[in-house]
Formats: C-alpha cells, sequence, structure tokens
DNA sequence: TAATTTCAAATTGTCGACAATGACCATGAA
DNA sequence: TTCATGGTCATTGTCGACAATTTGAAATTA
C-alpha cells in the first residue's frame, strides 16, 4: 500500500532529518505515538538508528508544524489537542477556505476543475460501496478540500492550510477517532462548491465554502455537547466525591 | 553585561539558539541582511560567537516563520518578497483578520476594549506631531491589528497572525520602504472597527476588517503598477543596455 | 507524619571534528 | 571562442562527547 507514487508522496528526501521528520509525522498523525506521551530524543535516537544531531532538527521541525510541543530544558511531547483547540482549527479554515474557494473559483483551470470532479466521482462511489466505512471518506473529504486550496493559486494559502493545518486536522481524526457523520449533505455541499467554481461565481464559492466549513464545526460541537453532558450523567450518580 | 531590561525585553531566553534566533530576526526584519543574500553557517557561527549547532536550530526557526530559504546542500538565503508573493499575503491577511475581528466583537472584555481605544488614541496623536513621518504611524498600525487579532481569543489565530504573518509584513515595509500612504482613510476606518466592535456588532467589524484589509492591498497593487508603467517608461527611451 | 532539603540520575543544550555533497574554476579540446 | 571535463575548495550533513539544567526521590528534620 506504501507504493502509492514514490516520486510523489516523497519529493525529497535528500537528508536523514527529512526522513526522519517524515516518519515521525506520520506516526504521529497516524496516532502510533500517543498524544501527550513524551518523547526523548535519546529514545528516539536509537529507535531510528541516527543520531541526536538530525533528529534534533526533525523535532523542530514537527514543532513548527505544531505537531509536538516543546519546553526549554525538560523535553518535547506529542501535541493533544483539547476541544477548544479543535473548535479553534476550525475557525481558521472556514476564514482561509472560503478565501480559497474565492480564489479558486476566479483562478482555477479547466483541467484542475476536471479533476476536482473526478475526486467527487471517486468519493461519491467509495460511499456507494463501503456505507458504514467514513474512514476512506474522509481522506476523499480532505482530497477535496486540498484541491480547491491548491486551486487557489495562492502558495502562502497553500502552505498555511496543506502544510501545517490539514496535519491537524487528521490528528484530530484520529485523537477523537471521529467517524465522518452527515454524509449525504456533505456531498450536496462539494458539489454545489464545484458548481459555482466552474461558473466562476467566487462570491457564491467564497459563501457556500464558508458555510461548509461552518457545519462541520457545528457538527463537531454538537457532538462534543452530547458527550459532556453524558459524561455529567455518569458522573452524577455513581460518586458524590470529585 | 547587556543592561537592556534582560527580564523584560527577553521574555525566555533560556538558550542561545533562542537568543540568536531573535537577533537574527530583528536583523532581518530591519534589513541589516539584506534581503536575497546568502548566510552562511560558519560565518553567522564566527559573527554571533557560537557554536554551528544552536546556530542551525535558530536558521531552522527562522525557515519555518519564513523568514530565510534553505535547500538542502546548498544553503540558505534572506527571504526576498516578491510583488506577486506580498498581493497573497494581503489574501491571507483578509481572510484571517476579518475572522479576528469578527470574534472580537464576540468576545473581546472591556479592559481589552479600553486598551484598543488607547492605541487608537496614541496613533493620532503621533500622526499630529510627525506628519511626513510614516514609519512609526504604521508601527502603531500593526499594534492595532495586533490587538484585535488577541481580542479574538483563538490561540491559533494569534500564532498565525502575530507569530508568523506580522514578521513578514515588517519585512516588506523594509524591503520595498513602503511609506504609509492614505493616513486619514486608514484612521478612520480603525475608528469605525473599533466602534463595531465595542457594539459588538460581529458581522459588521468583520466587513469593516475585510474592507480595511482590501483597500489596504488594493493601495499597494496600484503602487506597484505605478512603478512597473515608471520603469517601462524610463527602459523604452534612455538606456538600451542595464 | 508532613514538609523541606539534598542528591543523583537522566535529559537537554552545546561544542568540535569528520564525512558527503555541491559549487566554482582552471584546463583542455572542438 | 565556446563548451565539456576534471579537480579543488568551501559549505552542509552527521556524529560522538562534554557541560548545564531539571526532575524525582530519598533522606533528614520539625
Amino acid at each position: 500500500m506504501n507504493s502509492v507514487t514514490p516520486e510523489l508522496s516523497a519529493p525529497e528526501v535528500r537528508t536523514l532529518a527529512e526522513r526522519v521528520f517524515n516518519q515521525l509525522q506520520s506516526a504521529i498523525v497516524r496516532g502510533e505515538l500517543a498524544p501527550g506521551s513524551k518523547i526523548t530524543e535519546p529514545g528516539l535516537s536509537k529507535a531510528y538508528g541516527i543520531s541526536r544531531g538530525p533528529l534534533r532538527e526533525a523535532m523542530r521541525r514537527l514543532e513548527a508544524h505544531r505537531l509536538i510541543e516543546r519546553v526549554p530544558h525538560v523535553g518535547a511531547r506529542v501535541v493533544k489537542l483539547s476541544m477548544k483547540e479543535l473548535l479553534e482549527l476550525f475557525d481558521v479554515r472556514e476564514a482561509l477556505e472560503s478565501m480559497a474557494a474565492r480564489l479558486a473559483a476566479e483562478h482555477m483551470s479547466a483541467e484542475e476543475i476536471v479533476g476536482l470532479r473526478e475526486v467527487l466521482a471517486i468519493h461519491e462511489r467509495q460511499a456507494d460501496l463501503k456505507r458504514g466505512e467514513a474512514y476512506y471518506q474522509r481522506e476523499g473529504d480532505l482530497d477535496f478540500h486540498f484541491r480547491i486550496v491548491q486551486g487557489s493559486h495562492n502558495r502562502m494559502l497553500m502552505t498555511i492550510l496543506c502544510d501545517d493545518l490539514y496535519y491537524l486536522v487528521r490528528l484530530y481524526r484520529t485523537q477523537f477517532s471521529a467517524s465522518g457523520t452527515r454524509p449525504q449533505r456533505a456531498f450536496v455541499e462539494h458539489h454545489r462548491i464545484v458548481d459555482a467554481i466552474e461558473a466562476g461565481d467566487a462570491e457564491l464559492a467564497e459563501l457556500l465554502m464558508r458555510r461548509h466549513v461552518s457545519a462541520s464545526r457545528a457538527n463537531v460541537a454538537d457532538r462534543y455537547a452530547a458527550v459532556l453532558k453524558q459524561e455529567a450523567e455518569q458522573e452524577a450518580s455513581p460518586s458524590p466525591a470529585e
């Protein structure tokens, strides 16, 4: 399964630090390194068979991508997203992705739009086949957003969203074991967004994307509230002490 | 040794790498390190009197903040903003700062709003005194935006805007020697934004901030077009060779 | 028993040296 | 003259060792 376009997925791994950075990034996003767990330089150094020099460089890059948090003279631990931070992330995505949709409607080429429609078709096909399996669905969802951001032709936007925030989105999905709910509605919204982009209607594309991300956020917030309520009820009956 | 308010100007400089990072960041933003110039590890290592270890860490952080650009096995050079990238930066700011204004209208405390008004008052006073000197004015402008972002109470937004993008904004001002034009209009816009925030009108605050940043962008784009036209005319008549 | 202090272990920060890669220049041939 | 080719040099990548700091627990005392 890891034969997926090696020259594309790994554009430049000319240095040890870069390779270890990719490995660590994958391990964190996949949940193999537990969120909140402390990671130590000698430990990882031995585990990956490299010296502490390149490892420190890889860790510094992980910190820049907000996948780990470091404290001077103390150490580093894998980031543990709180629900508050997750909702913050949605606010940022709403602002940036709506802008991306607007720019995509203005700048996207015909070929790029064709590719976008293909992603949508694959997305739909998978939803037909594995109705329950939401995991691949969500990966397809990220592909969709990815393409639109690239269609904005704004390099700075692409860097912030694709290189930084989307890894956090993936991380959240593993940490909260988020099964993608509200699938049909998301389908419809995706199609409407592409329609607006194809029509060159920048304002509409922006508005629809803003609503789309906002609806995702509301969905997550609702489920979070439900979980909180459930926990409160469970704590209410058995144990009087805090 | 260095008696320049060590505990105030340096909140946490517990490590050499951090100190050098701050020094280099300041040097780049101030233009002391020429944009596009190549910086070498042994060179800086000697210049700052530290070994290459911490220096590499500082450089890695500079790269994460997009102040330098590194190529493996080749080297690093100070980032040189093109006008295209500057306009991209404005698009990102428009998206993020309008969101920040919206959140600020919802979450800002009374004390924070008082502080914001104070910044505005100082800003205005300076504009009265030094009518021509646009430099301080622009620093005040950045303070204004800074406070609103902090008022959003969204940590992720604060990190992206204040820790990353605002250094690029400062860098642009030195690279393009941008004298702040359209001063009075910006004043009025700032006041209107604060009014909306104080009234708790999130939608209006968002709209006004979006227009404010967009107007700045248009202003820069216009001046850029004028410069291009002027250069084209100069190249047409007098000197065939460069 | 609880609080404080001291000490020791581990971890991070820093350094200098060696290996590997890319850039530059000189030399030669077409 | 221009282009190719080879070598030398500087710079970056990597490594192991030493110093500084923090943490945790053990030991002592009130």
